[in-house]
DNA sequence: TTCCGGCCTGCCGCGACGTGAGGGTCAAGC
DNA sequence: GCTTGACCCTCACGTCGCGGCAGGCCGGAA
């Protein structure tokens, strides 16, 4: 079989230009042209198309993407393998981002019942009962909003300063061993990771050593965490996550 | 508290030079400067920033986001949900690929199983058992990979010769009303979605409406299936993916 | 005073295409 | 046989989101 570069085009829904792109750079040249110089692609250069899609669609460069399909010692099954680990490494950095906004969601709701004579501003006319329904509507089905929820639901305006108090605590002591220079992989940066994880296990969810340096490559990438952490001190949320993973590993 | 562009470059994980061209552009500029002319960020800009790079990391166009960010009527809660839609949305994306890779692995191991005297020359001397066991680590603990592998891996040459038959039969019917120009939201391509979905249902999982439309997504936008349906006939996956979608607004 | 690291403003470059301009090709219908 | 319109070709310049460097000004510490 046979195809026109506009066919091609429109099978792989990428536009013309892309594909002369690809030609023009070597990535993928038809197999051959017609008297006239069309290009003419095989089922073999389709195939090859399709993986450069992939990759393409998961952010690699061109050039890494020749690289990947003209390695000559990776078998299909390797790139099926290598596909599988891409997606499922996207995936959890992006459930992780997930979780800690529904953290922060969480966070606003307790917010709202901790001062309710500040839902009228907020909220207006509006019941806040209903506003957690809506909440519920659109997310309910998580597992982390579940988990999240049933615990921090019930948790009294004690507990809730209870809490903020062990936080501060542990922060303060944090603080004062990175401006003291204790280095992040040293046994006592390493003990506050440990506390720090327990304080989420303690008070969220069951939070494994996996999980927790998952949670702090989170803190490093998303901005709201960054920024909570170098308000307090710069160079807080690098020390912080240096420690979780230097504790990981010690415990594996 | 006021940031040098150095000290907030780092907090954010980003390049002074990005923030002189969000500053240039207008995206982000900072609250002041100082009598030399240094650039100043306040924690308000900061915040700004968190988002700002939220957004780009899952790919949207600065100017989108100035729109995101400077929408009078968006609240800080309906950024969280906002946020929490596109991440949700992202992880279903990349899930039905997985899905498709996991199904194209166990095809392959399929593929061996039926052909044990193929195995020598795909594996050389290794025992695929023991390449299934290296598959059972890697991606073992994924539901999609149980599912599959359980009702799969105790199907006989048989029965895979009968989902083969199945798979062609329906094949030909739809290639048929395709050709015929049947509208792909006509009752009869509708059906021929829906025995799709029960296919799928009888064969390997529980394919809910909703899932079936995420796969038709997904034929489409993986390009390793797409391959396979427009190298059967051009416009197939395109008219498949159209009719599950209709199938599955009706059943709403 | 003299460093050295950090900041400034240009400005050129790059990757991965988008978007024409100007012109040949091909199948269909008259 | 000829036109017409859709499709193809090759330049070639434009865009987006920065990276990187030059040339020069600050600012605190030794």
């Amino acid at each position: 079989m046979a195809y026109t570069v506009g066919q091609v085009a429109k099978a792989a829904r990428v536009t013309v230009r892309t594909l002369h792109h690809y030609d023009e750079i070597g990535l993928l040249s038809p197999s051959g042209r017609t008297a006239a110089g069309y290009r003419r692609y095989d089922d073999a250069d389709l195939e090859r198309l399709q993986h450069v899609r992939f990759y393409r669609e998961l952010g690699f460069p061109l050039e890494e993407i020749a690289a990947i399909l003209d390695d000559p010692t990776a078998d299909p099954a390797a790139h099926l393998r290598r596909q599988h680990d891409l997606l499922t490494g996207r995936i959890g950095k992006l459930q992780e981002m997930v979780a800690a906004i529904e953290i922060a969601m969480e966070a606003r709701r307790m917010e709202l019942k901790l001062t309710p004579e500040e839902r009228f501003e907020v909220f207006g006319d509006v019941d806040p009962e209903e506003h957690a329904e809506e909440a519920r509507e659109r997310w309910g089905d998580t597992e982390a909003y579940r988990v999240s929820t049933q615990r921090a639901a019930n948790y009294s305006k004690e507990d809730w300063l209870r809490l903020k108090a062990a936080q501060e605590e542990w922060g303060g002591r944090i603080v004062a061993a990175l401006t003291a220079g204790t280095p992040a992989d040293s046994a006592e940066a390493m003990a506050l990771a440990e506390e720090h994880r327990q304080l989420i296990v303690g008070w969220f969810y069951d939070c494994s050593y996996e999980v927790h340096t998952g949670l702090a490559d989170m803190y490093l990438a998303d901005p709201r965490f960054t920024a909570h952490y170098e308000a307090i001190v710069p160079g807080l949320t690098e020390y912080l996550a240096e420690a979780i993973h230097a504790n990981a590993i010690s415990r594996a």
